[in-house]
DNA sequence: TAGATTGTTAATCGATTAACAATC
DNA sequence: TAGATTGTTAATCGATTAACAATC
């Protein structure tokens, strides 16, 4: 109980860590399917691309997770992960912007496995306000404020068009909101109060872009 | 003439740099349909969350750029990251797996603007195939190869389930495709020939979850 | 026990930052 | 010219990797 309370405030890993451990995640729970029941870092390596010293740093970051000798216990290092990454614990979300983009996610399967609970869509479209995309209701953005109070909303997913995102952005300062995935190609920096993390697809293609060229 | 094929040929940019260049580039194109024809590295650095010294070192590796005293052109800038980014060279894109993010990616506006011209959805899914988002064909697995071959296409995106992402690739693997852009949970690897890059939204918000918890 | 693999420390590598001479 | 900001080198920082004693 005591330590329990310690590890957990005291765990802070760096961004490519956490990062990682998604990766771990996703893989140790193919395996278990596959009822799958140990692995070493080593093997691990070769389907993750990370070396195994990498692996084994990582998890050590986490604890003694391992069986000397033996390897790494799937369902406890994928419960450890899950735990760390609060996995476990229901996180009430929004989308910002009911377009191609934002409709898709609500249909995203992967999100409600790890208890992302989308609770709405909002837009300015009066067209699509009142409607609902698999059950998700879409409100209008002036409902925004109220709506992450009452419903204890801690993260907000921006699928706005560009132009349109730093404002939403500055909104979203005003309200209680904890956590911003930023889908959209504009740069936003996490402040004192949000967290932000940002995914652009159009920068990935440019990635490749330049890998296919440069090499 | 021939300071430029050099450059051409020697420019291996580190990962990080050219994942900032996408940012540079949005940021310049934003700055310069407001008139701006200038900017220093350190306004630069606050509105991207850079600090300047790092920007000036990005910027360097692409040649000398900027004024003394003065910053840089937004044009030359704009320009210059372009041409290495090779935004200005049509890329051929498919699709693979025509659910919501696949179907949602044919109205993307900024791949077009990037020059990625997707011209074709693959799918298994009889109902699907024949039919077209936003003018673009779905197109039966089994035609997988020739398209690729016949259309000239660089860069597939896989957006299928998680369980089937790796059974795409592999089939990747046997035709002449050069990148993929992997938006599944699955861990893809590069291999010889192929450049792979991923994104994973579940990864971006168990990121955030992380870090709402320890910071 | 012998063989295998972890956990961890120390070494390496690479990326970021600080600082400042050069110069517009 | 004086002031400002770049371009670049050297210092720092942090993340990855190598190596191996501990041990299952």
């Amino acid at each position: 109980m005591r330590k329990k309370t310690k590890i957990t405030k005291k765990l802070y890993l760096p961004d490519p860590v956490v990062e990682r451990l998604s990766r771990y995640l996703q893989c140790s729970e193919v395996l278990l399917n596959k009822s799958r029941a140990y692995i070493t870092s080593i093997e691990f390596s070769q389907t993750l691309g990370f070396t195994d010293a990498q692996i084994r740093k990582d998890f050590s970051l986490l604890g003694r997770l391992g069986t000397k000798g033996k390897g790494y216990d799937l369902k406890i290092l994928k419960n450890k992960i899950k735990e760390v990454l609060k996995v476990y614990i229901k996180k009430q979300v929004i989308i910002i912007g009911a377009g191609n983009l934002g409709v898709a996610l609500t249909g995203h399967k992967q999100l409600i496995q790890h208890n992302f609970i989308i609770k709405a869509l909002f837009d300015n479209d009066s067209k699509k306000i009142g409607k609902t995309f698999n059950n998700i209701p879409v409100k209008p953005m002036k409902e925004l404020s109220d709506f992450i109070k009452k419903e204890d909303i801690s993260i907000a997913i921006i699928t706005v068009p560009p132009d349109a995102s730093r404002r939403v952005f500055e909104m979203l300062t005003k309200t209680d909101i904890k956590g911003v995935l930023n889908l959209t190609p504009t740069t936003i920096n996490s402040t004192e109060s949000i967290i932000v993390y940002s995914i652009d697809i159009t920068q990935g293609l440019d990635f490749i872009s330049y890998r296919l060229f440069y090499r």
